[in-house]
Formats: C-alpha cells, sequence, structure tokens
DNA sequence: TCAAAAGTGTTCTAACTACACCCATGG
DNA sequence: CCATGGGTGTAGTTAGAACACTTTTGA
C-alpha cells in the first residue's frame, strides 16, 4: 500500500535523492519602506518561525540548492548568492521536522529518523527586489512572509544565529563591493540607496558626504527624470550603471564605512 | 578474520564513527626565510600533493574536526583556525583513496566504496609559528612538508583552488584585522613583520609609513632588547600586546591596504 | 671606514568630516 | 508662502604616499 503523503512530498525520494546531514539556509534580505526585511517561514508542526531551507542534492552543488530553494521560495532565479558558513553543532536538529512534533500534526511517515538526523547547514544570504518576490511557504510552513530586521524575535533552532552571521557578513562586504543593485529597483533616487546603506549599517550617514563618496565610485548613472509627487525638491532618479559595477564588484572598493 | 591494515587505520571504525560525504581540507600557513610557507601532504598511492585533511566525526563540529587534523599534522593545539567556504563540486573525489589506486598500491580493504564517495570539503585556513610545528604525515601519506606558497605547483582535486581562495581571504581579512601575532615568534622586528605583510599581500610597502601605520594602531609593545648579530644599525623587537590585539580582532582595524 | 639596513621626520596630497546656503515642490 | 527635503559647495582635519637624513653595527 502506497504512503500517505499528507504534506505532499515523497519522502523516501526525498531520502533516495538528498545527501544525509547536509542541507542548506538562506538569509534572503529585501529593502521595503526604508526598512531591511528578510523572508521567513512559519512551520505547520511547530509555532516557530524559520529561514528558508532545503536539502542537498546527491549530485548538486550546496550553490545550486540554495538557488533552487530560492527558486521555490520566491520565484526568482539569477539571484545574488553568497556562501557565507557552515553551521555544524552536533546538537542542532530541527525540531519542526522531529518525529513527535511531525505526529503531533498528524503526519504519517515511515523514515522520520531520515529528517530527524543531525544536519549541518551551510548558510547563504541572498540580496533580492522586494517587489519582485512571491513568497511561496514550502511544505513543511503554513506561510512565508517577509518580516523587518528589527521584528524578528525568536526563530527556530540557531536560525537567529545564522541570521545575525548574514547580516555581519554583508555589513563586511558593504566595505569593499558593492551592494545595491541586487536589492533596488532598476531606478531608485540617491536618498533611497542612502537609506539602504544606512539600514544595513545600522547608522545614520551624512548626507552630502554619501553623495559625494558614491559617485566617486563612478558605478552610477544620474537620469534626467526625478521622483515626482513629493512634496519637495524631486530628487533625480539612479540607476547602476552594470558593467562599471561588476567591475567594481571583482575589484572592489576602497573606503571605509 | 580480521581485515588487513596495510595503512594503519581501521575503515570500518572510521565509517561507522563519521559522517558521510564530508571532510575539511585545511590550508595551513607558515613563515620562514621571509617566504609564507603552506604545509603539504604527498600522497602514499599516487604521485600528488594534497592539503591536511579529515573525515569529520558523527558527534564533531567541523570546527573540531579541523582542530583535530592540525593537531594530528603539526602537534600544535590552540591554533588560529578560519572557515571560509564549503567546495562541493559532485564531481570532486580524491584519487588517492579511489580503489584503483589504493589497489595498485597493494591496499587491501573491504570498503573502498566509502572512501570512493562523493565528498563535499569544508575549507579552513591556520595561521601558525613555523618553528612550532612538527609535520606528520597522516596514513594516506608518505610525506609531509612545507612548501613555499610560490613553489607549489599542481595539487590534488580542487587543492589549488582551496589554497588560493585561502590566500584571498586571509588577505581580505588583513584589510581590517591584525594578523601576525599567530605566524611570529613571541618576539619580532619591525622589519620582519613588514616582511610578513608584504609576502601575505604580495607588494611592497614603505618602511617608514608601514612602521607609522603599525604603531598607531597600538596592538604592539617595543622591547628595550634589540636583535644583535646584524652587519646594520640593530633593529629593536616587538611583541603583541595580547590584550589589545585581541580587542583589535574583534573591533576591527580601519586601514586598507 | 664602509656597506647595509634601521631609526626618525617632513611635505604633499587625497580622502573624510562637518558644515551652510539655495532651490524646487505640494499642501 | 512655507515646511520639507534635495542639490551643491567649502573649509578644516586626518590618513596615506613619497621621500631624506642620520645612526648603528659587523666585516
Amino acid at each position: 500500500m502506497s504512503k500517505t503523503k499528507p504534506i505532499g512530498v515523497n519522502f523516501e525520494e526525498l531520502e533516495s535523492q538528498c545527501l544525509p546531514h547536509l542541507s542548506v539556509d538562506c538569509v534572503v534580505f529585501g529593502f521595503h519602506d526604508n526598512q531591511l526585511k528578510v523572508l521567513l517561514l512559519k512551520s505547520k508542526f511547530i509555532d516557530e518561525w524559520s529561514l528558508p531551507g532545503g536539502f542537498v542534492g546527491k549530485t548538486e552543488t550546496v550553490e545550486e540548492a540554495a538557488t533552487r530553494v530560492l527558486k521555490e521560495r520566491t520565484g526568482l532565479g539569477e539571484i545574488f548568492l553568497n556562501q557565507f558558513h557552515i553551521f555544524s553543532d552536533p546538537k542542532r536538529s530541527n525540531p519542526g521536522l522531529k518525529p513527535e512534533n511531525m505526529k503531533k500534526a498528524g503526519v504519517k511517515l515511515t523514515n522520520y529518523e531520515w529528517l530527524g538526523q543531525r544536519f549541518l547547514s551551510v548558510g547563504f544570504y541572498a540580496l533580492v527586489e522586494f517587489s519582485k518576490v512571491d513568497p511561496q511557504p514550502d511544505v513543511f510552513s503554513q506561510t512565508c512572509e517577509w518580516k523587518g530586521i528589527d521584528e524578528v524575535e525568536t526563530l527556530m533552532m540557531d536560525h537567529r544565529q545564522i541570521l545575525d552571521k548574514a547580516l555581519e557578513t554583508m555589513r563586511l562586504q558593504l566595505r569593499y563591493q558593492p551592494i545595491g543593485y541586487n536589492l533596488l529597483p532598476e531606478k531608485y533616487t540617491m536618498p533611497e540607496l542612502q537609506k539602504l546603506y544606512e539600514t544595513i549599517l545600522g547608522r545614520e550617514l551624512d548626507r552630502r558626504n554619501f553623495q559625494r563618496k558614491i559617485l566617486s565610485y563612478k558605478i552610477l548613472k544620474r537620469l534626467p527624470e526625478r521622483r515626482l509627487g513629493v512634496a519637495h525638491k524631486a530628487p533625480y532618479l539612479y540607476r547602476f550603471d552594470l558593467e562599471k559595477y561588476n567591475q567594481a564588484l571583482l575589484d572592489g572598493l576602497s573606503g571605509d564605512w
């Protein structure tokens, strides 16, 4: 007799196709309403939020696994993605996948053991354009939503630690690489870009110095258009000069923030 | 009948105690004769060099695995160690552990399959004091030696890529963290420290500017002693002020190189 | 006494900081 | 017509680059 699959997944297949003990977790950053947001999932089985994650196929790289997970959760391909750490505490395991919690939720499986095993997880962080994301929960989750970075409370397992490390890594990266292209819409104003930087860095920057510094990198182009409909002088719109932007990604920037 | 163990390892035990598919590889840097060195192993089974590596125990973190490997290869505990990347190309596998190569070398085992499986490897880099290391080959290797970073030719599998990535990561780290404490003996002269920086960065630095910049961090103490026995003015000896050094590790430095 | 390499100081420039003034826009 | 916030400019400060002279040492 065929196995019950109340949550829409063939776990026997999963087990046969994925590496044991290894998963990926993604910290997906977006920027909206002058706030840094992160994509989170709420478990079907326990009352906790977690990062989007998944298993690694037997013939996949971890990057491919993360890309696949992100495609599923956001609908986006071609995502800016960076591996930043592997979390390997032997005690880390997903309580949302623990036999007792899944049974409590009425899930029937024969191979709880595989899901309940020890997992080491490779942390990735992704930068995406908020408005392009269509958040989709996975089979273990009831919802998938953006949360403001400051509103995030406790997360499942060590996911809070993973989130913090991702933030720290992104802040460091900001020192020597331009980011923003992946987080902002095609056109944006200088104050918007500044807000993004301030949000990531967690401190205010001088408006004029910021503008001068950013422009000195020569990675963005001012457009003749302006942002209209504001009760003050209309700011110019800019967009990244992709060629120079990518060159700067390779060469690195010089400044400190 | 008990299994033949011509290379001194019980592989059944290894398999039962280690995670499948996962290994660690360490890029161990040392500094000697004004040269950056890296610790390499020469395989018993094929004519290739590789990085020190090992498997991950079922209840170990990857950090613990790397620490264990380094203890075995160098004799040192308390090593400065940094995880920097996970290498997960599904095609990567160790030719020195491939059945045909081990059989050719006369090794008799029943579970070649385990050794020949796909491995994902977590890359670590370590900074050690050259003179304190007592290089010890592992069971798969005939020798363990220091090689000048510029003399390293081809390495086994993707180890060359791992080495390059380690170097790149260390150079980046040099931008915002002091290193040197782990690579130099307790007392050293300013020109020696400068040579180390020049070697890591791969370019020459101005003697006077270097001294001023390093001293401005206030992480080292000038000793009343000088290095004698040189046919020129005797340079002062310095040592790191551990308290301030560690604080700087946490806070980060400001300068660019 | 000389070559080699260390100690120390100055000048110039570029980058960052901290401000001030004017301008456009919607309410 | 005014509050809000954007566009631009300038002076002061600090960090880095380039460079010169003096000192100590063993051979």
